[in-house]
DNA sequence: CTGAGGTGCAGAACCGGTTCTTCTGATCGA
DNA sequence: TCGATCAGAAGAACCGGTTCTGCACCTCAG
């Protein structure tokens, strides 16, 4: 056993223990414990001594030590159960992320990621976190009807945070208001005369989807509008596929709201390959906004959203579920902004309409 | 069935330790370690015993538990020293990350994942995540020269492999052949035709920039054609103000390669805005390949590697080092592979030479 | 001067595993 | 038949923290 005074210098020297701190103080190993932690029942001039000694050996607390004595593990847990390739391909995620991680770094906690391929294989790894204690909570990503993972959250007793739309599950949710940004983008393209709406959804599965489509439904019926909702799997492949189908339709419309930005920008290649002008032929929405948006010619038009702050907001929730504060209700965090840009303005019939010619 | 007598019923039962087993097995704690860790000394009437009672609890041993008795943490972490908005938007981090995890999962380890904001605060998370033993080990990207991390992490004896160019660290390595694939891209353009080529890099204080820029220079020059580099930062905003400030030069080059494919998609929007024909007035090759460079017009010509495989072996070494072999080498990954699509072509002028025209 | 009450700290128990040591009883050969 | 050998299991120590209990001492009122 190497003990104290091992003079190796290479590698693996022995980390200091609260032992160490509490043997060179000069005081009990409980005491020392109770100075570190700024709680109660230590004299000023002791705890400044512990303190100087731990800093001097440069000490930080095990945090496998920290969890096992009924303390918590310091990490909260994220699974995303999407495909690598649209992962990678959607700032949301690593944007999202930052806004975690930035959160997170403030409390102290640390972020453990994993991506699976199914919603099975998501509830199997809260199982595994929650019977290793390996995470203090969760962050739910893309809620479904009849969404598996709420009860067994719920079983394992696992604090979460629900990120996106759901009601009566009583866990903390935080959603942002998609019904708003979608009725704002119904009444911009009605003021700018179109009357003909599709509209490219992500899988009919998740909730926030539905919830668009509805809010789509609405918003257009009240505006006078028509409007066709597509269900896509969120790709540029399936992107361009049904933008081609709805242009070649006998009455294609004339503006198209993308769920998210990869599929607008293949919309922008399938509009130039048949030869329709944009934004003169055809609007193009995106949902998502990033720096995708502003490098198309011409750029963009999206929704934009606090991605960031989003995330962060989710962890704050999440660390007060942690601290065993019961919250069970539903929080808008924000509603997402329109960002006209080139790629949306008034259809070529209604502008004629409005010159009077034909 | 839950445990003992507790009627609870909501949430936080008690999850079952190994003394539970032990108990109910009729063993000693120590033995029903020994019969779930498979390791030998215990009869096979006696493991059979332990394994069932184990299973029927539905028991996970506690990680915490077993990263304190000098045990492994069983995660390893990676950290992230770019930019939220670098990392967000270039597919190659979630890419990379997927490949990670796939490899991780395998072996039952977990990621940590951060994301800071400089070199400094990277070091500063391996002092911490080495002093509070979170994690077994470390994967570093985006090498320097004099990269600070190297020594710190040699000093904390934290096994990590370094994912990059680097030579004489003592640590393992991972690398694909960037001077093979950057050799191959030169060729090629001369092939076609270009005598001028710009070469638009990311920041010179990485590693692999340097190497990228000396390998194109020298392959160049192999090759007869005149060849400058243009520093960047990775952003589809540089990428496009260096395409203007090269396009619009007295000897603009007919061919331009871009270290990674945003600024290549940037440059395409320049080119047009300024009126040159790609390919035919300007050639242009993508660093990175991505679904990106199959939705513009044309699809990008690009240098394809095997992201997620490279990540999945860099874990490989990594849960090796983690393991106590002493690996110290250099490992090719793979050559990446050019994937010529529309962005590439003969140079008019070379054209117009070959047709013997003027 | 004495006992109540409070402060400050030592000491021990505990968290849930791993691992080393010790003990028991069965097997085997001489 | 008896001791040596050995497999199998029990028991204890340990990892590095947190937290509870209890003791010694000080202060202050009566």
């Amino acid at each position: 056993m190497r003990t104290g005074s091992k003079a190796d210098g290479e590698g693996i020297q022995r980390r200091p223990t609260i032992n160490d701190i509490a043997r060179l103080a000069g005081v009990a190993k409980g005491t020392a414990s109770y100075a570190l932690n700024g709680r109660p029942g230590v004299a000023e001039a002791t705890r400044a001594r512990v303190l100087a000694v731990a800093a001097e050996l440069g000490w930080e607390p095990s945090s496998a030590a920290r969890a096992l004595s009924g303390a918590r593990s310091e990490a909260v847990g994220l699974i995303l159960a999407r495909s690598p390739e649209i992962l990678a391909f959607e700032p949301y995620f690593m944007t999202l992320i930052s806004g975690i991680e930035a959160e997170l770094s403030a409390h102290g906690y640390s972020l453990m990621l994993r991506m699976v391929g199914s919603h099975e294989e998501e509830v199997e790894g809260y199982r595994r976190w929650a019977g290793r204690r390996s995470v203090d909570g969760v962050l739910v990503q893309d809620l479904r009807t009849e969404d598996q993972r709420i009860p067994v959250l719920k079983e394992l007793g696992l604090p979460a945070v629900l990120m996106g739309i759901s009601e009566g599950a009583e866990l903390p949710t935080l959603q942002s208001d998609e019904v708003g940004a979608a009725t704002e983008v119904v009444r911009y393209l009605a003021a700018l005369g179109h009357r003909r709406l599709a509209h490219v959804s992500g899988p009919t599965m998740y909730r926030h989807t539905q919830t668009r489509v509805a809010a789509f439904r609405n918003a257009c019926a009240e505006a006078g509008i028509e409007v066709t909702s597509l269900e896509s799997d969120y790709t540029g492949e399936q992107g361009a596929q049904l933008t081609r189908q709805l242009l070649i339709a006998q009455h294609p419309p004339t503006a198209v709201m993308y769920d998210n930005d990869v599929m607008a920008v293949a919309a922008l290649g399938v509009a130039r390959e048949l030869g329709r002008d944009v934004p003169r032929d055809l609007s193009v929405i995106a949902w998502d906004d990033s720096p995708l948006c502003r490098l198309t010619h011409p750029p963009l038009t999206a929704v934009s959203h606090d991605t960031p702050g989003y995330g962060a907001r989710a962890v704050s929730l999440l660390v007060q579920a942690i601290c065993g504060e019961r919250d069970t209700g539903v929080h808008i965090y924000e509603v997402p902004r329109l960002l006209p840009r080139g790629t949306t303005a008034p259809p070529r019939m209604a502008a004629r309409e409005r010159d009077g010619s034909t």
